[in-house]
DNA sequence: TCACTAATTAGTCTTGACGCTAAATAAAGG
DNA sequence: CCTTTATTTAGCGTCAAGACTAATTAGTGA
């Protein structure tokens, strides 16, 4: 889980989960969308992607990223059992 | 925000979130609940302050820290709009 | 003031994150 | 097979995270 968080400590990270909820993208054209190099990139998919939050396909010699909510659920479900009110055991 | 999941990034810092969801605890109660150093952990708490997920009040020389839900919440809200599905304009 | 306890800061070390350029791999097409 | 395009891997530099011990600050009370 600390793998999730971290992903999601870098708002380029995030940014890309943001781009990817209107559907998949390869990463090309993701990494066009941001201002570091294509390397940099591909290193933010191997986080994103080693914390479960995207997936890979590769369609011939593109490689087709798309969301993973359930990585990201699993985080909120943390989320809120670490600050949620305690039940009380009456 | 980068900050905010930086900080949940740790295990250990997650852990202090979770001993606080009972209450508030001192500095020293809560160092020793972990096995690093103090001075470690004064880092960690200093890190969660930071982020805004937990608050500091002295009362004498010991140091009483408590949770501050709201900044995960908004975590929270952050990472729902993230990977949430995109309402279809119809 | 001096001593005692609580907590942080300072200094150091090791490791990992993040950026880059250059080189390597994978797939497709001529 | 060679070239072109897409993407990743390798290698390097810099900076921050995270751990420790030792030293420092803050507060209490004899």
């Amino acid at each position: 889980m600390s793998d999730v968080f971290k992903a999601l400590a870098h708002p380029v990270r995030r940014q890309v989960l943001k781009k990817l909820r209107d559907g998949p993208m390869t990463a090309g054209d993701l990494a066009a969308a941001f201002p570091v190099s294509k390397p940099t990139m591909s290193g933010h998919f191997t986080a994103l992607k080693e914390a479960g939050l995207i997936r890979a396909e590769r369609h011939g010699t593109t490689i087709r990223y798309r969301l993973n909510a359930g990585a990201a659920e699993e985080a909120i479900a943390l989320l809120m059992g670490l600050v949620g009110k305690r039940e009380t055991d009456t």
